[in-house]
DNA sequence: CAGTGGTCTAGACCACGGT
DNA sequence: CCGTGGTCTAGACCACTGA
């Protein structure tokens, strides 16, 4: 007998639904229109609704869907650009930088962060949080970790609470000379606390952005700041900032 | 004290099986260490292993786990550091920038290269394939597009194929005036070819770095690099290049 | 070969958003 | 209230690794 056509295809049911599913998107599908429930998905392809979900996850996970419990799954639309390296380093509350200070207080910083601020393991220092809005969507939330060491004008000082202190940590670090900075990019998931400002669900994929802030000879300030990776391709302009406009098309499949 | 009490709990099994399982591999286990399987660790935990495993598949991403097929989920090293963005631009290929040119031929670019690079749709261009390795780990797979304009000599003369030819294209490339270069990260899947390279399975999380190269006037090549997402951390020295040691510390939960 | 993680099934119930 | 996606179960079989 003739062997049959597909000699060794242990191809993965939910790899070739991805794949059937994106073709699908490109061709079928506008940006926002909201696709069939997850059950009538999964019966339309004839496989289980745990094998459908795999694929969509790896959608969502490339930007091409958004799904949101309780009103359905739909088209995403291309990830926005959000720079995040505007040539020369700024300080963190710079005019126009996009971040809307929102919180202030003192804080035990987490262990990696202290020890690049060189802090005592369980020494205190100033934490603001801001968030980033871009397109009308929340993109970031940011923790800046600033040691006393770095603004001590504002030691002494009744403290003004929330966004009005935080302004006010952002205004004393701009006094310093900013020396340079640091970056370092990676994948994480989100916290709870920051599921919730960017409106998504805990453990939701991340990109963590940490920069150290040198000034004086040290590192003055550690910002974290944590991406929302569905919607977000991060930019940095080592050169001028030439604006790019980037199709559906994916870069890995 | 605060009412900061229980409205309510209902904390998936899951996102609590991986808090559990965090804080025993700070305390319990050593990097290298091998973990009971899933089947007896689910027995353990009193819950299905599909749940056992949706804590597991967590705990990769961010990259504190490392499982085989075959073998066993082991305790992953901190993530390395590796150093994508060196101050100023330079060419792909310069000395020691820890890329290993693989091979060497004429492709169809992706559409979204394609614009960047400003050819037609269908045009072919040489495509370039490098590795890079990192503590003796293949970290990256990268596609490096050049078009033939670029390299203008190149045209006419008899192709050595693979890694040689690969060379020549760099050659050719570090003559031009390199004038600046764009970056941007995104989070992507493995495609099949570049999971075989970074030894993972298709789907896999990576750290797409797309980096334009600007000479003459216009963008001379396009790099697209994939990145081990659970092992790496992606640096960007804007400042001088200090290294940083991260401990095992987490950004995002 | 035995043991591991990877895939898949067919159900069930829950939490949430809108009506 | 209903319909949605999110969580969870208890199985089964497959693909791969290493002895």
């Amino acid at each position: 007998m003739g062997t049959t056509q597909l000699e060794t295809v242990p191809e993965p049911k939910y790899w070739h639904l991805k794949t059937v599913l994106s073709e699908a998107l490109d061709s079928e599908f506008a940006v926002g229109e909201i696709l069939p429930n997850e059950r009538d998905l999964a019966a339309r392809f004839g496989v289980a609704r745990a094998t459908l979900r795999q694929a969509l996850e790896q959608l969502e996970l490339e930007g091409r869907l958004q799904r949101r419990r309780g009103v359905g799954t739909t088209v995403a639309p291309p990830r926005m650009g959000v720079a995040v390296g505007s040539a020369q380093g700024t300080w963190p509350g710079a005019v126009g930088d996009a971040w809307q200070p929102a919180d202030c207080g003192p804080a035990v910083p987490p262990a990696d962060v202290a020890r690049m601020l060189e802090t005592l393991p369980e020494e205190q220092v100033h934490r603001v949080r801001r968030t980033r809005v871009s397109h009308g969507q929340p993109v970031a939330a940011e923790l800046l970790y600033v040691p006393t060491s770095s603004v001590p004008e504002l030691t002494g000082i009744d403290a003004p609470s929330g966004a009005a202190r935080a302004r006010a940590v952002l205004r004393e670090l701009a006094g310093l000379g900013l020396e340079g900075q640091d970056r370092a990019v990676e994948l994480g998931s989100a916290r709870a606390d920051d599921a919730k400002a960017l409106d998504r669900l805990p453990g939701a994929p991340v990109l963590v952005v940490t920069t150290r802030f040198f000034a004086e000879g040290r590192t003055a300030a550690v910002s974290v700041a944590t991406y929302r990776a569905d919607t977000c391709r991060l930019t940095f302009g080592d050169s001028g900032g030439v604006e790019i406009h980037h199709g559906p098309e994916r870069h890995a499949s």
